[in-house]
DNA sequence: CTCTTGCATTTTGTATACAATATGCCAAGC
DNA sequence: GCTTGGCATATTGTATACAAAATGCAAGAG
């Protein structure tokens, strides 16, 4: 599970098939709800039947897709309910990566979540909301790596991806903004501090709010839901 | 996500093969490291290898298994470090269970856990160490569906199986054994008083306990890591 | 006019044939 | 004697043909 160990191989067909999908997906090239004709995408994507197939049932497994037998899948669309509990489960997952993160941390670590938080400062300072998701995501990712456990890792990207399906970004606004930095920064104090408990309440916080902004923008309508920040 | 909405059909040959094919493997029928050949196992489950195919990539997703490209699967083999990240993720899950659980719990439910503490203290006082087991998993199972957050449940379920896979059971000696009973009395406690922070530290301890257990259990070359459950 | 029923078409599910890749063995060279 | 190269065999990967099921439409009955 310690990546040196796994070969993983990234080539294979189903997987790469799998791979486009996955993107097209949480990129919004395939709809919530949509109906993924077999032959159709097929033919998109340069591959026979029997490979798509598997990499259905790699998606399906992930969660970002559902398969109805003998009616073929469809992209999963999350309900209001299926977002408040993807968020719960995701800030136990971060606070846990939090604790952990406390025990493992070294000082070039530390240096490392520094600098990014700079950048992520400077992007806020210029209204880069693109910059800023990418970074935020940097970081976050980094704790993880830093708390060292593979199948947190892995939990953790499996339920990232199935709530990225939304495209929740855009309608931040500065108020939650500013507070969304001025938390990152308070994380990486606590973990400076090697404060794991402080470390792990402000990220369910951090991602208390984040469920909050994502429900509120859910209910009004999806109006603001747009392409928008187009992300990596 | 919330069992009514979705039909989830059972009835599916991929779906029927997969579930064999996990059956066998958290029974012991197919040992870690085993490695699955295609032709061999459609004979004995009587499917085609297509449908096998597909159910060897959800049972990869489900972490049981391992596909090596080109060089096809084989049935994991999880190392201490696994079981050490898997029971850390397990024990923030079910601290989270617990926290929730306590905001919508109601008396039967509480009730209904009282009994089957009951039935649990019966099986340890009788030294039914088989019932012990499935009446602990009983009541955690119940914890979960309190806690009403499908997102949780299916996480938990999935790491669960990964882990049972271990068939870690017996080498359970009468002092762990007695605190885990009480330490479920003291749940069951915490969980009527709606305490939420207390449920979920003895969760968290709980499995921590069973964490070391399992692990003290590996390294002493899992000499008592037999099929019975039944010891003594 | 609406609902039901049956057929045609489309789409998914399964099996199998063929291709590509890996594995193991044997022989030849160093 | 050990290593290395190549061939034979076994096993996995992909494509496709066929079977089964669902969907949509149309025609007839109420």
């Amino acid at each position: 599970m310690d990546g040196s160990s796994f070969p993983i191989a990234r080539s294979s067909l189903p997987e790469a098939a799998a791979e486009r999908l996955r993107t097209l997906i949480i990129e919004g090239g395939l709809q919530p709800g949509a109906k993924l004709n077999e032959r159709e995408l097929c033919e998109r994507l340069g591959v026979s039947r029997t490979p798509l197939r598997e990499a259905f049932r790699m998606l399906a497994a992930d969660g970002l897709l559902v398969q109805l037998p003998n009616r073929g899948a469809q992209v999963v669309a999350l309900s209001p309910d299926d977002v408040r509990d993807g968020f719960e489960v995701m800030a136990a997952l971060e606070g846990l990566a939090g604790e952990l993160a406390v025990a493992r941390v070294t000082d070039a670590d530390i240096a490392d979540l520094r600098a990014l938080q700079a950048e992520m400062e400077a992007a806020h300072a210029r209204y880069d909301l693109p910059a800023y998701y990418r970074i935020n995501r940097a970081i976050h990712d980094r704790l993880n790596a830093i708390a060292g456990n593979a199948v947190l890792g892995q939990t953790y990207r499996t339920l990232n991806a199935r709530l990225h399906a939304l495209r929740f970004r855009s309608n931040l606004n500065r108020a939650k903004w500013d507070q969304a930095v001025a938390e990152h920064r308070s994380m990486i104090a606590a973990l400076a501090a090697r404060d794991g408990a402080a470390l792990r309440d402000l990220l369910i916080r951090h991602l208390r709010a984040k469920q909050q902004a994502v429900l509120a923008t859910m209910n009004n309508q999806d109006s603001e839901i747009l392409e928008g920040g187009n992300e990596e």
